[in-house]
RNA sequence: GGAGAGUUGGCAGAGUGGUCGAUUGCGGCAGUCUUGAAAACUGUUGAGUGUAAUAGCUCCGGGGGUUCGAAUCCCUCACUCUCCGCCA
């Protein structure tokens, strides 16, 4: 959520950044300015009016303690007036900032100064390219195939205690779930990241505080007797930890790191593109979360998208990065890198990692500040990022790395899985 | 699931309807003392809004009510703790 001060003080800038996004609603941002002209207006008459009901009350209070109760009741007279007053004018000041309120949250963050202008995945940068794709052998399968084939990943099983969408994951299939969560956990922390285990189902404000809710409300799994939701990514946890929190200047930056399922609804999506682990309702993830000083956090998004690659890298996979165009990009944040690794097999890039800057839109929801050393609290900035997300690694692992005697596992794997071959 | 107790500033913990944004202790910060530090002493120390700066206004779990006036009384919701029951 933008600051309503700041939207004020830069309407030309704010209008101008959301064009990058190619954002169609930008008489929200009129509309924001004026009601909050509103909102100021009767804030100022109601302050006015409580101050005069407050000197009052203090007044009667010193008459009655020094017996003089006439006037007291004189004075109770006046004040009866003013107590409607009262009670109309805070009414109407709920009315208006729940209306500002509904209309901030429908403003997204504004891309930051490198995000290029555009609407599709087409325009999206490409900022470099790692590797070459694999060659395969003729009888080169999908990794669709490939788990029935070695019976590791089963598909049927899931739909049948679950539904589509909820694989269940046998033998060495399961075994590399295992090592690759390892795998990465074990790299985040020596990449000076705290290993976290949080809780997989959120409240609402958690929902709200990262951006999930209102507007993606049905992306998420809800139980709603408890009004609880399934977390679609250990983001939401793991930054919420720092909701209503203030910081201390030389706490950041703070790095969490987090293994969890991820649920995702997803409604709606069918097709070849969608088939085996490309798109799934639950999947593992690992995750990397950090909350910095405003000064740091373009800084900090290029370090997380460099150890992003650098596990890419390890695993031996093809792969490129993308800074996304300001219409590709997720509505809460400021800047994005996502990491595509090539599938030899289907011939296309799957999105394996996405890391974004969120600047203080985030920050702003949680009430996430610092205080600096001049003594003054401001909103600190928060970045994440997947890394990585099994599914389509496994995918890749699995296609890139399949030979006619079987899959290999790549050298870095090895010691996790403790095998190196799946026949 | 049943019964009871509670929710106050970074933490602990007071608070009779009126001068309580809130006693006090600890912690933090600054100073005195000291070669330096500790101890001791003194001062200071919540968050927001608003202003040129003051002032003013809001906040004692959330929401609502009573009252001229609510941390304090009433209603309601949420959460926490204790005991009992059930249970990995």
């Amino acid at each position: 959520m933008l600051q309503v001060n700041y939207i004020r003080e830069n309407r030309e800038k704010v209008l101008e950044r959301l064009s990058v996004r190619h954002f169609k609603q930008v008489e929200l941002v009129d509309e924001i300015i004026q009601i909050d002209d509103e909102r100021r207006q009767t804030q100022t008459s109601l302050d006015n009016l409580s101050a005069i009901a407050n000197a009052s009350a203090k007044q009667i209070g010193e008459l009655m303690r020094n017996g003089k109760k006439e006037e007291a009741d004189a004075i109770k007279a006046e004040t009866t007036a003013n107590k409607d007053k009262i009670k109309h004018l805070s009414d109407q000041l709920s009315t208006i900032e729940l209306q500002l309120h509904n209309l901030l949250v429908q403003l997204p963050n504004l891309p930051g100064p490198l995000v290029p202008s555009g609407i599709t995945p087409e325009e999206n940068e490409v900022v470099l390219t790692y590797g070459e794709p694999a060659v395969l052998h003729e009888q080169a399968l999908p990794h669709w195939e490939l788990t029935s084939k070695y019976d590791i990943i089963d598909f049927e099983l899931g739909t049948k205690i679950t539904g589509a969408g909820f694989p269940v994951y046998k033998g060495k299939g399961a075994r590399l779930q295992r090592a690759l969560i390892n795998f990465f956990l074990d790299h985040a922390t020596a990449e000076g990241y705290r290993e976290m285990q949080v809780p997989h189902l959120v409240n609402e404000a958690s929902g709200f505080g990262t951006g999930q809710l209102p507007d993606k409300e049905g992306q998420m799994y809800h139980s709603t007797v408890d009004n609880l939701y399934l977390i679609p990514t250990a983001e939401v946890p793991v930054t919420n930890l720092y909701r209503d929190v203030i910081l201390k200047e030389e706490d950041l930056p703070i790095k969490n790191t987090a293994y969890t399922p991820c649920f995702r609804r997803e409604a709606g999506s069918y097709g070849a593109h969608v088939r085996g682990l490309n798109r799934l309702h639950q999947f593992d993830k690992v995750e990397v979360v950090q909350v910095v000083h405003p000064d740091k956090s373009y800084q900090v998004l290029e370090e997380m998208s460099a150890y992003v690659q650098s596990l890419l890298k390890e695993l031996g996979l093809h792969f490129r990065v993308l800074r996304l165009c300001g219409g590709d990009m997720g509505f809460t944040s400021a800047m994005t890198y996502d990491m595509e690794v090539w599938s030899a097999a289907q011939q296309r890039w799957l999105e394996v990692s996405s890391v974004s800057n969120f600047e203080t839109y985030q920050a702003n929801r949680l009430k996430l500040r610092y205080k600096g050393n001049t003594g003054k609290t401001q909103l600190a900035h928060t970045l994440n990022g997947s890394a990585l997300a099994l599914p389509r690694i496994v995918a890749a692992i699995l296609e890139n790395y399949q030979t006619p005697e079987g899959i290999r596992i790549p050298e870095a794997l090895v010691k996790y899985t403790g095998f190196n071959l799946i026949d």
